[in-house]
DNA sequence: ATGACGGAAGTTTTCCGA
């Protein structure tokens, strides 16, 4: 099975770059971030004619999440039960296994920013990632096999960022947001990412100022955490940085895990 | 210290992202 995440930072622009994306890369489930277009504008049919089925949760102008899958989800929830929101920032599915007897729980996420330390969108972005981390412990409970994939705008360590004396204790980088991160980690949940070598400096965004790509000036903080039922099945997790060579890309690359 | 790039809304400028 492979799992992918990726923020295209407006679906209506990027499009047919992600089915492009997908006719080259066969995935079962596509999280999308960032759609920034209301339900009435989601192109289904697309994926429809492309061969997936897909669970969408849209918002004007900023956030909105997708399910692209290969299987129709089941239990589709939106948003994060117990944690009153007016964005549109979660999507949850149930998809069937191969082997036709197992199910694994997917959820799709598009983190808040945060904007900086000791504003009202940081204490947002607090109160969401504890609002999320009671819900995801709840969903563990009753489903061994769980994928939290998304934008998360955090970075795990100094490793996930390409400057991380300048960037020190800014925005996706600060010990309050690890600690969330972590905490979410301590549940039973794994970086996908890290259970594999790595390239040194591997990113996930890039800044689309002062030629952010071309430097790999960027941060890692698109990612996908796996439950200790699934950690036995993954045999890769990779960045992919191809769909930068398109015209207009998106900030953010694709995160992408096989399981299996 | 600031802006830089890009998208959306919606009108020449602002908000926001990360």
């Amino acid at each position: 099975m492979k799992f992918a995440t990726w923020n295209i930072n407006s679906l209506t622009v990027r499009l047919p770059q992600v089915l492009e994306w997908l006719a080259n890369n066969p995935v079962d489930v596509l999280a999308l971030q960032e759609l920034k277009l209301t339900d009435d504008k989601f192109p289904a049919n697309a994926f429809t004619q492309a061969g997936y089925c897909a669970q969408w949760f849209g918002q004007k102008t900023y956030n909105g999440v997708a399910l692209i899958s290969r299987s129709p989800a089941i239990d589709v929830v939106k948003n994060i039960p117990g944690f009153a929101d007016d964005m549109s920032r979660v999507i949850s599915g149930t998809f069937a296994m191969p082997d036709g007897q197992q199910t694994v729980r997917v959820i799709g996420g598009y983190f808040p920013n945060g904007q900086e330390p000791g504003s009202d969108k940081f204490e947002y972005k607090m109160n969401w990632l504890k609002g999320l981390r009671d819900w995801v412990r709840a969903e563990m409970s009753s489903h061994p096999n769980l994928v939290l994939m998304g934008d998360y705008n955090i970075t795990f360590d100094d490793d996930d960022v390409w400057d991380p004396v300048a960037l020190k204790d800014s925005i996706h980088c600060t010990e309050e947001e690890r600690y969330h991160l972590r905490a979410l980690v301590a549940l039973g949940l794994h970086d996908a990412f890290r259970l594999f070598e790595q390239p040194p400096k591997s990113f996930s965004w890039w800044d689309y100022r002062d030629a952010g790509f071309r430097r790999n000036r960027g941060l890692r903080i698109d990612h996908i955490l796996i439950s200790n039922g699934l950690k036995p099945l993954a045999s890769a997790c990779v960045i992919d940085k191809s769909p930068r060579k398109n015209e207009r890309p998106s900030d953010h690359a694709p995160v992408v895990l096989t399981l299996g």
